[in-house]
DNA sequence: TTTTTATATTAAAATGATTACAAATTAAAA
DNA sequence: TTTTAATTTGTAATCATTTTAATATAAAAA
């Protein structure tokens, strides 16, 4: 499971398994949207009062670093997380905020002139969509 | 002129041609990278020493709204603006931060499964690529 | 040209997100 | 069980952005 996966590397790089990182694991991989660093840490702090935003944002932090999780900037209003790093694209609806992925075959590699990509060692990529979702046309 | 299209699109919104706002005008014309609000703020600070960061907020985001310029949000930890609102994708090296515009033909439309196009109405798209630029390769 | 008026600018304060720091706690190795 | 290094916490600091209210000004009207 992801869970057991996240745990297993972060003994291997040598970081402590403590009960709210674990939490934050649960968190992730049991939502299925791309929850904020306010959604994760309202959650955590259910099962542990007393925990700080600075925690929630070490273990994020953290799991980009080991390429886990993925930061999403399809907004600036908000940072989302995603744990799900297969490549895929998002639709944002500029209206309710609402992420969604979008899975498709990966064409956007093409779109990168051979003069770009000489001159670049390139790292990742990122496709966002902005529309306005069904529920967001028809209320006014 | 760019500018002169500026000034035709603000008085045709009913808004003031002030020098603060043909100066942000002149700015974004004339630089030819993504500047931040700083990058300009700088910019019109050198040429009226009193100008406030809010006017620039505000003038940005007028501009936003008029569709003139586009808000790029390749990454979290600044806010790009980009004068050119043809489309095009960018990339950005993770060590300099610096972005280059991509012309390209569009070929993301495709991307974009008849499902998903059923239950929003697009508004717009972006793609960003993240990369090591030749520089920062070489350089460590 | 002068007066009027609505809009824009400014400065300062408020807000919100993120980071830095130091003391207290704890996971896990010895 | 003891030890130690890493983690968590709470607080304060920082940085970007927005709000507010008073002042200034562009542009329309006289």
């Amino acid at each position: 499971m992801q869970i057991e996966r996240m745990i297993r590397r972060f003994r291997e790089a040598g970081l402590k398994i403590t009960p709210q990182r674990v939490a934050i694991f649960e968190y992730l991989y049991t939502t299925s949207s791309h929850p904020t660093v306010d959604d994760i840490y309202a959650y955590i702090a259910g099962r542990f009062p007393s925990v700080s935003l600075t925690t929630v944002y070490n273990t994020l932090q953290t799991m980009v670093g080991l390429g886990e999780i993925e930061e999403i900037a399809i907004s600036h209003e908000r940072r989302n997380f995603d744990p799900d790093t297969r490549p895929h694209a998002h639709i944002m609806c500029v209206r309710c905020k609402r992420i969604e992925d979008i899975y498709t075959d990966d064409l956007s590699e093409n779109c990168l002139p051979e003069s770009v990509r000489k001159r670049y060692r390139i790292l990742g990529q990122r496709i966002y969509f902005y529309g306005l979702c069904s529920r967001c046309t028809t209320e006014k």
